[in-house]
DNA sequence: TATGCCGGGTC
DNA sequence: GACCCGGCATA
């Protein structure tokens, strides 16, 4: 057993898998208008302390450079402006027209921002670009915006696009390593990566979906949270989140949070059935970026699924670069994190659904921990070239931790040195309590499909 | 002996 | 492809 546990727990990881909020709940990612009010130093607000100036000077020369209504806001004057993806009124305290900036008091947010003109409208006008909120500032510009404009355009783009370039290259290679990444819903991109071995078993029951056919979920958030999950690569610490609804404690130690869950929240009564170790549900690792507390990639790998806690296979071809790991669950998520998403139902009831729909052919294995919350998994069926014997099985997680050596590779190894040779390709029977045992022979209606059918179990493996 | 599941069969 | 089951290996 406790094999099985350090099996699960060594399946436990975070990296590639995204967890996102929901667009409507992501948490407003406005660099501009934070920074504004962090007064973090930043080239842009660098050069915005006497770019904001106000300079009627300008107001001549500044009208008609492009074919846009360029609008002199007087202080005061009631606008429109974009703001963490909506449309917001505000106040203008000053309109740079040197810059063409506009800073702005937002009534709502009760901040103030710095913004471009062609971003703010004065407010009984129709927004200028209703449906694209200007994005990150970045390398596209808006279609509205002055092309001819030469006074503050390179200034600040420099590093903005360096940046961008940056993070673009950085998705680009998350991308490419992995197999599986998130995407906010309806955001889905197919590819195919990694191949189910030439050899592999295509029985049916093992009938995973193949990357090839696995949607590619893509973060297509904001570069700025893909940057931040890419640059949570480096130097993270693991921690152990709990995800008991509104609990969210973080610890140190896996003991610990097991400790925790199991003390606090599952009170020290599990110990019957699959209820057993029903605490690696209820945790997860995140990754905190070692100096900086308030990493802001999202991320968590809820996954109450034992398929989390299953051995990575070392013999995956070729061993699927891990995608960035996503950094620490950004602060704000986690109270996204819903109340009910795992705690109310027995986890094994929980994604039995999903085990079952997986079984199935389903093609994507996603795992709703929560309605904000997915874990993608993908599986594949390791070509049986590849293990020097048996057709094993094997599962690859999109993402993957710390690597300890894959469990199931040791009883692999064990499995080939042992005397006996096992030269059959039977697999060494798993350990786990499967459905049959679970749920008995007379509550045969609740095993997994597999079972059912007499293969190998989906819902516990091994 | 109970369980897990491979291999093969039927529909 | 879905489903069933004989029979073997293993705990
Ligand atoms: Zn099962």
């Amino acid at each position: 057993m406790a094999s099985v546990l350090s099996r699960r727990l060594g399946k436990r990881s975070l990296l590639g898998a995204r967890v996102l909020g929901p667009p409507g709940a992501a948490p407003p990612l406005e660099p501009q208008a934070e920074l504004l009010e962090g007064a973090a130093p930043q080239p842009f607000l660098a050069s915005k302390d006497t770019s904001c100036q106000e300079q009627p000077k300008e107001l001549l020369k500044a009208p008609g450079t492009s074919g846009l209504q360029q609008v002199a806001f007087q202080p005061g004057q009631k606008v429109c402006v974009w703001y963490g993806g909506q449309e917001c009124t505000g106040l203008v305290e000053r309109h740079s027209w040197a810059e063409d900036k506009v800073t702005v008091w937002l009534l709502d947010q009760k901040l103030q921002i710095c913004c471009k003109a062609e971003e703010v409208w004065p407010a009984e006008l129709q927004s200028p670009i209703p449906q694209a909120p200007p994005p990150e500032q970045g390398t596209q510009a808006p279609a509205y915006r002055p092309v001819s404009r030469n006074i503050d355009v390179p200034k600040r783009k420099s590093d903005a696009v360096e940046m961008d370039e940056m993070m673009a290259a950085m998705v680009l290679t998350s991308l490419s390593c992995s197999p599986v990444v998130q995407s906010p819903p309806g955001v889905e991109t197919n590819f195919s990566g990694e191949e189910r071995g030439p050899g592999a078993d295509a029985r049916p029951w093992d009938q995973l979906p193949s990357p090839g056919s696995v949607p590619l979920l893509v973060s297509v958030f904001g570069p700025w949270e893909t940057l931040s999950s890419a640059f949570c690569w480096n130097s993270v610490k693991v921690m152990y989140k709990c995800l008991w609804p509104n609990c969210g404690k973080v610890l140190r130690s896996i003991v610990g949070i097991k400790r925790h869950v199991k003390a606090l929240h599952l009170g020290d009564s599990v110990d019957s059935g699959q209820f057993k170790r029903e605490e690696d549900f209820y945790y997860t690792e995140v990754q905190t970026k070692e100096e900086a507390a308030a990493a802001g990639g999202p991320a968590a790998d809820p996954a109450p699924s034992p398929s989390l806690t299953s051995p990575p296979l070392a013999i995956l071809p070729p061993p699927p670069p891990k995608a960035q790991s996503s950094g620490p669950d950004h602060p704000g998520l986690e109270s996204y994190l819903p109340s009910g998403a795992l705690s109310k139902s027995a986890p094994g009831s929980f994604w039995h659904i999903q085990a079952d729909h997986a079984y199935q052919a389903l093609p994507s294995f996603q795992i709703p921990v929560s309605p904000h919350i997915y874990t993608s998994i993908s599986w594949a069926a390791a070509p049986s070239t590849a293990s020097s014997l048996s057709p094993v099985r094997s599962r690859s997680l999109s993402f993957s931790e710390p690597q300890q050596p894959p469990p199931a590779m040791k009883s692999h190894l064990i499995v080939t040195s042992s005397p006996r040779a096992q030269s059959s390709t039977r697999k060494a029977r798993g350990e786990a309590k499967k459905c049959r045992k679970v749920y008995g022979i007379e509550h045969r209606d609740q095993w997994c499909t597999a079972c059912r059918w007499k293969k190998a179990c989906q819902r516990f493996l091994d």
